[in-house]
RNA sequence: GUCCCUAUCGUCUAGAGGCCUAGGACACCGGGUUUUCAUCCCGGCAACCAGGGUUCGAAUCCCUGUGGGGAUGCCA
C-alpha cells in the first residue's frame, strides 16, 4: 500500500516551530517511502483563519522546502461530509443527541461503543472493582455514568465515564449487597431512563480498553471506564475537530497520521470513530513535544517560537530543517549536519524518541554557521545584502557592500548579524565604552594614533598592505612595541574590539571616515 | 483527583543484558593558530532520577516511588 500522510495545521497567523517540525517529520516519512505528503488546512475557526494566515502558512512551507502533493484540502469546505458522517453514526447507533442548549438545539455525541465484539481494537482486560464513596449519588444513563470514587484520604472524588465503560457494572453497598445491576436494566437505560441511587460502596465490572499501536510509542491502551462520550457536532450544527479530522483523513485516504503527542488521548476515540464509520485504521505516530528550558511547552513567551522569527533572525532554511529533524530523532550514527536528501534516506519512526526535547538555540546557531560557511560567496553576498537592508533600513550600494560581505562571511553565524557591519557604511554605530576607555586614554597612544592617521590619509595607495606598514612604522617611530596601536586603532575606527583583519577593514572604510572617527573617538574618550 | 505518556552529561543524543572505564555534537573551560574577534586544530569538564527485584552479569528487563509532560472542552 502506498503511503500517504498529511500535515493538517490550523492557520492561526503564525506557524509554530513545533508544528512545522511535525510537518517535517511527515514530509521525511513520506519521501522516505516514496509516498505522498498532503496538506489540509483546518480553517474551521473562521475568526482566526484569515487569508493572511493561510498565505503565511504557504510561505513557511515554501521557505523550508516542504513541497506537498496534490490539491490542498480546506476543511471548511468539507462540512457537508462531516455532517453526513454524523448522520451515518446516528443511524448506526454510534451517536445520539445530547441535552439541548438554551435555544433548544441539540448537539450530537459519539457514543463509545458497547458492542465490543464488533470493535477489534477493544479488548477485555478482566474483572475490576472500584471503591466508591457510598454517601454520594451515582447516576446511570445512556449518556454516561457519574459516580464518586473514594480517595485514599476518604474523600469523594467525582468521576464520569461512558456507558460502555461500565456496561455490566454491579453496584454493592457496604454490606456487600447488590443494589444495582446495570445489565438487568440495560434496555431501559438505552430508552432514556435515568437511574440514581446512593449507598454504593463499590462497583464491579468487566474492564475493557481501546488499544492501538503507535509507531513511536509502541502499544497503547486506555480503559473505557476512563473515557467519556464526545460531542462531534455542536448544537449550532458545526462539526467538532474529532469528527472533521477523522472524516477528512478518510476522504484523503491518509494511511499514517503523524502528529504531536498532545493528540494521544484523542487517538483512542479516533480509532473507534474510524471503525464505526466503516474504515480501516491508519497507523499512528505521536511525536514528543518541543519544550523550553523549564520543560514547559515551547511557546512564544520563550522567544522565538514561530518559523517567521527564525527566518527573520537569519537562519537558513536548510539549517532550520536540519536542526528540527534532529530534535527527537537521530540517524543512529554520529551524523548531524545532513542534507535533506540524507535525512529522507535515514528517516524511520523507530528512531524517533518518545520523550520531549528542548530547543537549544546554541546548537541551531552553530549548525547555521556551518551552513553559512559553505554557502557560495555570491549567494551569501546577495542574501546578506537583503538582510542588511531589511534590518537597518539603510541603502548601501552593492559595490560597497560586496567586499564587506566577502570579508565577513567566515565570521557570520546568522544573517541577522549583518547589523554589526554598520560601521563599514554609516556613522550610526556604537562604541564599546569599556574597551575604548581602556585603550584610548593613554597620552602616548593618542599622540601616535593621531600621527598614524595623518600618515594614513596621505598614503598614495590606500591598500591593506600599505596601511599595515604605515601603522607599524608609526609604532616604531614612537618606540611602541609592535601591535600597541592595533587595538586602539580598531576601537577608534570601528567601536568594537573584535572583527575582521584591521587593515582590510580600514581600507574598506576609507581614509576620510578614518580620520573623522579617530578624531571624534579621541574627543569622546579622554 | 483520575487516566495516559515519559526519565542517559547543562542541552540534543548514541546505547535493544556482557562490546560501557557510557560514545558523538552543542555549550562551557584550557592550549595552539589569528597582532584582535570568529573560524580551525588539540585537550578538559560533565550523565545512566531513587529504591527494590530478575540475572553469573543491568543504563538496558520488571515493580514501587519521585520528577516532567499530556489529557480530562459545544478548542484544535
Amino acid at each position: 500500500m502506498a503511503i500517504r500522510v498529511r500535515f493538517a495545521p490550523s492557520p492561526t497567523g503564525q506557524v509554530h516551530i513545533g508544528n512545522i517540525r511535525t510537518a517535517i517529520f511527515n514530509y521525511l516519512f513520506a519521501r522516505h517511502y516514496n509516498g505522498e505528503f498532503l496538506l489540509r488546512i483546518e480553517d474551521t475557526d473562521l475568526e482566526r483563519s484569515t487569508p493572511e494566515a493561510i498565505a503565511k502558512l504557504f510561505e513557511c512551507m515554501e521557505y523550508l522546502g516542504l513541497d506537498y502533493d496534490g490539491e490542498v484540502m480546506y476543511q471548511s469546505k468539507q462540512a457537508a461530509s462531516h455532517i453526513a458522517a454524523a448522520d451515518e453514526l446516528l443511524k448506526k447507533g454510534y451517536a445520539y443527541y445530547g441535552a439541548p442548549d438554551e435555544e433548544g438545539r441539540k448537539p450530537v455525541f459519539f457514543r463509545i461503543p458497547f458492542d465490543f465484539a464488533n470493535f477489534p481494537m477493544i479488548r477485555t482486560v478482566g474483572e475490576t472493582e472500584i471503591v466508591l464513596h457510598d454517601g454520594s449519588e451515582t447516576t446511570v444513563s445512556a449518556s454516561g455514568i457519574s459516580f464518586f470514587s473514594l480517595t485514599a484520604k476518604g474523600k469523594a472524588a467525582p468521576m464520569a465515564c461512558c456507558l460502555a465503560g461500565l456496561a455490566d457494572a454491579r453496584y454493592f453497598d457496604a454490606e456487600d449487597k447488590l443494589i444495582f445491576d446495570t445489565a438487568a436494566v440495560f434496555d431501559r437505560i438505552l430508552n432514556g431512563e435515568h437511574f440514581k441511587f446512593t449507598g454504593a460502596a463499590k462497583v464491579k465490572f468487566t474492564r475493557h480498553e481501546v488499544t492501538y499501536h503507535d509507531l513511536i510509542k509502541g502499544d497503547m491502551a486506555k480503559p473505557l471506564d476512563g473515557m467519556k462520550d464526545q460531542i462531534i457536532v455542536r448544537s449550532d450544527s458545526s462539526p467538532v475537530f474529532h469528527l472533521a479530522n477523522v472524516v477528512d483523513d478518510i476522504a484523503q485516504g491518509v494511511t499514517h497520521i503523524v502528529r504531536g503527542d498532545d493528540h494521544v488521548e484523542n487517538t483512542y476515540r479516533h480509532v473507534l470513530l474510524f471503525h464505526a464509520l466503516g474504515h480501516t485504521l491508519p497507523d499512528y505516530a505521536h511525536m514528543p513535544m518541543i519544550v523550553n528550558a523549564a520543560g514547559k511547552p515551547y511557546s512564544k513567551r520563550d522567544g522565538d517560537a514561530f518559523v517567521g522569527d527564525f527566518r527573520k533572525k537569519g537562519f537558513l532554511p536548510e539549517a532550520l530543517f536540519n536542526y528540527l529533524s534532529l530534535l527527537g530523532w537521530s540517524p543512529g550514527d554520529d551524523r548531524e549536519k545532513m542534507t535533506k536528501q540524507q535525512l529522507i534516506e535515514a528517516f524511520t519512526f523507530d528512531r524517533v524518541k518518545s520523550s520531549p526535547a528542548q530547543l537549544d538555540m546554541n546548537k541551531l546557531i552553530n549548525l547555521n554557521s556551518q551552513y553559512i560557511a559553505e554557502m557560495k560567496q555570491s549567494d551569501f553576498v546577495d542574501m546578506a545584502y537583503t538582510f542588511y537592508h531589511d534590518i537597518t533600513g539603510e541603502d548601501v550600494a552593492m559595490d560597497a557592500f560586496k567586499p564587506v560581505a566577502e570579508l565577513m562571511q567566515s565570521r557570520t553565524k546568522t544573517l541577522g548579524q549583518v547589523d554589526s557591519w554598520k560601521y563599514f557604511f554609516s556613522e550610526d554605530f556604537s562604541y564599546d565604552q569599556k574597551n575604548c576607555t581602556k585603550h584610548l586614554t593613554n597620552p602616548e597612544i593618542r599622540t601616535a594614533l593621531v600621527e598614524a592617521v595623518n600618515a594614513l590619509t596621505q598614503l598614495g595607495d590606500f591598500s591593506p598592505e600599505n596601511i599595515a606598514k604605515t601603522i607599524e612604522k608609526t609604532e616604531l617611530d614612537h618606540g611602541l612595541a609592535h601591535g600597541k596601536l592595533f587595538q586602539p586603532m580598531r576601537l577608534a575606527v570601528t567601536g568594537v574590539a573584535g572583527g575582521a583583519d584591521l587593515n582590510k577593514t580600514i581600507a574598506l572604510i576609507g581614509r576620510e571616515k578614518l580620520a573623522e572617527r579617530v578624531n571624534s573617538a579621541l574627543l569622546t574618550f579622554k
